[in-house]
DNA sequence: AAAACTATCGCAATCGTTTCCGAAAACGAA
DNA sequence: TTCGTTTTCGGAAACGATTGCGATAGTTTT
């Protein structure tokens, strides 16, 4: 059996138990408890990011006045603070963020959920940011939700998790219930939230001109004599789609023209759908003669699919998008858009976020607008006399 | 005068120097040193994530306890612990990751340095990584170095403050000194190194096939039969333009074609330099009637540019490029491509890196190549007879 | 029914920093 | 000098979670 760790004896040992599946002794001469370990550890002294202590050691002082040294504290002596930063360049100290964010009780982090890094226009709106939270000393941490409601909780638990010290999100397609932000919100979590926004909870919002672009978009297509223009709508719960549609019934109203349930589309924005909407419209008693998609990216699609039905654009059907990217502009023809600026975006959020984080108790929530850009193109001017240079 | 906190006596009172900006007092009756706070913290119980403390106190337990409940341990009653994960449900209580983390010493998060999240190759290299991580469990910390060697540096120490568990990196094109890099590593950080690469330093390593890319798009182009091929190289440093570029030389002295040194020119990836770059090889005195650019970005810009000067492609010049994008396949023409996989890239290296990460002492560093594939578009096909459907 | 054993829980140390409080040493003016 | 004042520093308690160890009540074995 084994012997005491204490006395040596084996005699006076009775097992007592399991602890965390190893065997443990108690000694009733001793009246020690201990378990067998095999001996193991020797200490191997792994490789160790030098700490305040380490500093502190080396001369031979404590822990308090390095971190005084280190925070430019007042209360400390010049020719002290010299040395220790000295030592502390000497042997590359980091100072712990772990342990300061635990301590100061923020991360200096800002949590961002976005269904997908790797649209063009969330990869602008996280390079705003980025930017923003850099100049300011926030970190960045990103989430993609892949447009799924389910992830993107999960997204929002492991931010709260990590203690982000504020939230930027724009929400999955799929998401319809909130109860997810309303409950970090009531817990005292700052939020923000851009483009994909949630009017149900009171934060502070970053949106576009969803409703003009929409309107203007439209409006150009009937001011160039376009008069069945198909809609391509997004889910009908989201709501920047909702928003653009209102538009462009909007602009139908302004000049007198009803408008056909019949050419709005409802679906999702995968290509696939382009090309089901396309031929719906096409398979239609009377046909559309122009194109609005919410979304530019099934623009481009229905541009492709257009050309290898041989139908012209713009004569035979025009078309127009929302949101831009260089794709659109090298395109042929080239594609008619309500140019959004997401660096923009990002930037303001951001902002916003940090304003609401540094000044929870005075932070009013307010909604901003970034304007966008109305940028015609070849794909709705019908007339050939008018050029683009 | 203040009065003493302690005796209320206001003669024994002597000041005592300034803490932290406040006055400070000392009562020589009760020996007693204090600060005159004009009374204002009522604790005004800041709304509040809950804690395992506030779980413990509402059951009338041990901090210790519920940490076990909560950790599947056995030492644990199943009824208590029933009882722990209602309450912690109740209070929606998330653990503390900084706190946890501090403790085990381990952050569960890799860092991710990217000179650009913009670049669609690195997107999609980011939604790799995201993808592999989130399954194993660890959270991403994204950096941009905006091709800057300084802020490449100033990411590494940010994300070693943060204390992240590895670091994948694809270095600047500006960076040709990695003392950054060698001193985490010293320090036992596990480093992944992708794409843009450096060989001086002994880490795990993702890469294209850079040099057969460069090989497999010359090599097309020569059996086209262009004969003078121009490149556009980039900064003269960057390892993986190097290699592309030997790729290219290695084609030409398969099929026994001397090169001309002046074709090769070298610059930024902006798009000034590509109209720089094409006006410079338009001004030669033997023209080429091919171009490879190192980047996809540059390739399409020169389409564009050679496009306005009414020089046809590919007839007049053929060009193909490195690397794919969508708008690759959509302009006119459109254009010949070494396909790269930045996904599944992202996923190689941030596996690497976890297996690095879990198992650092029998980790043995290794390169891995990911396969690239030659896309052959109409800007390199000659022959009109054959058709690319 | 005593002895041997087990299940379950609390205490306290730990991770690295910051900061409140106390105290000694140095400084200044009377 | 002497006492009020200031500067400068150390000790120790946070921050929230984990875990080794000790302890007790209950259970099983002789």
């Amino acid at each position: 059996m084994t012997p005491c760790i204490k006395c040596g004896n084996v005699e006076s040992i009775v097992r007592s138990g399991f602890i965390r599946g190893k065997q443990r002794m108690f000694c009733k001469a001793c009246n020690l408890y201990f378990t067998v370990t095999p001996h193991n550890h020797p200490a191997p002294k792994k490789p160790h990011q030098t700490t305040i202590i380490d500093i502190a050691k080396v001369l031979g002082i404590s822990p308090s006045t390095v971190s005084r040294a280190l925070n430019n504290s007042t209360e400390i002596n010049e020719n002290t603070r010299k040395e220790i930063l000295r030592v502390a360049n000497e042997l590359d100290y980091r100072p712990n963020f772990l342990a300061q964010s635990l301590n100061r009780g923020e991360t200096h982090t800002i949590g961002v959920i976005i269904p997908d890094i790797q649209r063009p226009f969330f990869a602008g709106v996280l390079a705003g940011i980025q930017k923003v939270a850099t100049e300011a000393g926030y970190r960045v941490m990103i989430c993609q939700s892949n447009e799924s409601h389910h992830t993107e909780t999960l997204n929002v638990q492991a931010l709260v998790t990590s203690r982000v010290d504020g939230l930027l999100i724009s929400h999955s397609k799929e998401t319809t219930s909130f109860e997810h932000v309303k409950l970090q919100l009531k817990k005292g979590l700052p939020i923000v939230h851009f483009d994909r926004v949630c009017n149900e909870v009171e934060t502070a919002k970053v949106i576009q001109e969803d409703f003009f672009g929409g309107f203007a978009l439209t409006e150009h297509m009937l001011l160039q004599g376009y008069k069945r223009i198909a809609v391509f709508a997004g889910p009908t719960d989201l709501l920047i789609s909702k928003a653009r549609i209102d538009g462009y019934k909007a602009a139908h109203e302004k000049y007198g023209i009803a408008i056909d349930e019949a050419l709005v589309y409802h679906g999702s924005f995968s290509r696939d759908e382009s090309v089901k909407a396309l031929n719906y419209w096409l398979g239609l008693p009377q046909k559309p003669d122009g194109i609005f998609t919410i979304h530019y990216a099934n623009g481009i699609e229905m541009i492709m699919a257009l050309k290898e039905k041989n139908i012209s654009i713009p004569e035979e059907i025009g078309i127009v998008a929302f949101g831009d990217e260089l794709i659109a502009s090298l395109i042929e023809p080239s594609l008619t858009v309500f140019h959004q600026f997401p660096f923009k975006i990002g930037e303001t959020a951001a902002n916003i976020l940090i304003e609401n984080i540094i000044n929870p108790d005075s932070f009013i929530p307010y909604t901003t607008v970034i304007q966008g850009e109305l940028i015609i193109r070849k794909s709705s001017l019908k007339t050939n006399n008018q050029t683009t240079i």
